[in-house]
Order: C-alpha cells, then sequence, then structure tokens
DNA sequence: CGTTTTCCTTAGCTAGGGTAATGAGTTACT
DNA sequence: AGTAACTCATTACCCTAGCTAAGGAAAACG
C-alpha cells in the first residue's frame, strides 16, 4: 500500500487484473439487465432518461444525451419514443429557441414506481443468493461507478 | 439493520433505491466501456469471450454461449469470427463428434497483454479523479458483480 | 433399432445505437 | 449592424450485435 491518490500505478498487476475483471463484470451484468427489463416496451436506455429526469426535473435533449453518453439524435428519437408514449412532454426552451425542455409526466412518475416494485421482485431472486456483505459491497461501489460514468 | 440474510425485505427503500442507482451506473458505465474498446475490429463480447478462454484454457461453444449469456448461435458467429482473426482455433471435440473445441491462441495471448495496456492508460486518465478509498470499493465489489452475472 | 434430445449451424429479422448532412438560432467579431 | 462561426436539434441512412426459427448430425434413451 504505497500508492498517493494522484499518482497511482495502475501498471501494477494487481490493480491491471482489478480493473479487467471490472470491465468484464460491467460488461456481463449489463447485458444481462438489458434482458431483464421490468417494462416491456421501454427500452434500457429510455428508463434510464426517465430516471434522470425524476433526479434532475428537466433537462435539454443535449444534455441528456451527455448524460446518457448517447449521440443527440440518438437523443432525440429517444425523447420522441417517450413523448409519443405519454411518458414526457416537450416545451420550447424560454431563453434560447434552438433547444427544448424535457419533462416527465405524471404517468412517467407513476410508472417508475410501477418498475421499481418489479424491479425488486425480480432481485429477491438474486439477493437470497447473495450474503448481506455481499449487497454492503454492492451499495458502497454503486455511487462511484455511476462517478466513474459521468468522468 | 434488522434484515436476516435470507430474508431481506428488499421492497424498502433503501435498497430499492441502491438497486436502482445500482442499475442505472452499470448501464451507463456499460456503454461508456463499449465505445472504449481498446483494441479496434474486436466488439466487447469477443474481447469477453477472449478473457474466458484466457480463463479456462478452452471450452465449447455451448459453454462460452452460456457464460457470455449469449444465445449458441451468436456465439457460433463470434466464434467464427475470432477463428478468421487468428484469435482462436476450432477443433473437434475427441469424444463428442457434435461439439467442437475453442482454444485461444498465442496470438489471442500477445493481444490481451497489450489490450491490457492500453487499457489500463485509459483508465490512468479517469484513476486521478478517484481517491483511494473509491478504487477499493470498486476492487470488493467486482467479484459480487460477477457472481451476479452469473446467476 | 427408432425416438428424443443435444449441440452446432444456417437463414432471416430487429433494435438500438452511430455518422453525415441540414436548418434554424445564437454568439462573437469587427 | 452585419456577417462569420458556432451550437442545438433534427432528418436520412447505415451497421453492429444480438435474437428466433428451422435444420442436420451425433448421442442417449427406451
Amino acid at each position: 500500500m504505497s500508492y498517493s491518490k494522484d499518482m497511482r500505478d495502475l501498471s501494477h498487476g494487481d490493480d491491471a487484473a482489478a480493473v479487467n475483471d471490472l470491465r468484464s463484470a460491467v460488461m456481463r451484468l449489463g447485458r444481462r439487465l438489458k434482458h431483464q427489463r421490468v417494462d416491456e416496451s421501454l427500452s434500457p436506455t429510455e428508463m434510464s432518461v426517465l430516471g434522470t429526469l425524476a433526479r434532475c426535473g428537466q433537462a435539454t435533449p443535449g444534455e441528456l444525451a451527455r448524460r446518457e453518453h448517447v449521440q443527440p439524435p440518438s437523443m432525440t428519437r429517444i425523447v420522441a419514443l417517450l413523448e409519443a408514449k405519454g411518458l414526457v412532454t416537450l416545451e420550447p426552451h424560454p431563453d434560447d429557441r434552438r433547444q427544448k425542455v424535457v419533462r416527465q409526466t405524471e404517468e412517467a412518475e407513476a410508472m417508475l414506481e410501477e418498475s421499481r416494485r418489479k424491479r425488486n421482485a425480480f432481485l429477491a431472486g438474486l439477493a437470497a443468493e447473495l450474503t448481506e456483505d455481499e449487497w454492503a459491497k454492492l451499495r458502497a461501489a454503486a455511487p462511484v461507478l455511476e462517478k466513474l460514468a459521468h468522468l
């Protein structure tokens, strides 16, 4: 344990292996989750966008695209689909007429709640296989993963 | 903290929120990593398969498909691509002529090493933004994520 | 033996992203 | 003020990476 905070040596074997495992695990689990979509008719990214909106209240398509690490045209399509499903509203931006403001509807709110319940039911199946200690590790790591995703 | 190991209450708010964050973070980071592919011309899943082979030494297409959570036809194509790139060999199975044995070549070994170096270079950029404590949390969680992916 | 099952493969399809090009609106620079 | 350069959203088109359905050959089972 002799690394400083700022210049950790990532070519060191142990860290390299850890990084490798982390990447592999994240990708595999991501594929898994993609299939375990709690709400039919709503893609994982659409869900994620709704989640973001729930936290931020509102956002422009460009902001959402950056946040989800998706290209603007993709976000245009996603937002359009969400609007068609009545989960989101699109208003003109007050200060800048190029932009638009995306806001979630009450239906979206309700749907997220419903979806959260289904998700928990699914995870209950997996929960039995993890110890309390393992769950604690996941909870601790979640914010870090989030941070990493936004770096 | 009053949950037993076996019957944790997953409808409890904190766990539900944690699970939500975890899912969101994993998916976003997955998308991110997908773009940061260290070796052009090699998809994330192909990389993952090579990683698995590096650990297991050899496997049948069916085993690989199960491990990567992919359907058999997909694995057939992936393996064929890897063979075309000279990263993998396909031999008939000694005991069962329906099956085949997939083994990685020396080129794959070398490529994985090279790729590991590139990956670390990329991660070094992110490393500066994380504290040692945060890295520790990630390291602790990686095996759990892996386990979760295989449940 | 014949039937059923297992493993891999072929063929055809789709979803969910990406790039390139466009148009309208804003900012910056004389 | 006028114009050049930039930014945001969109449109049009393409491509990757998975899927399902169907089939052929080998093994297992009765």
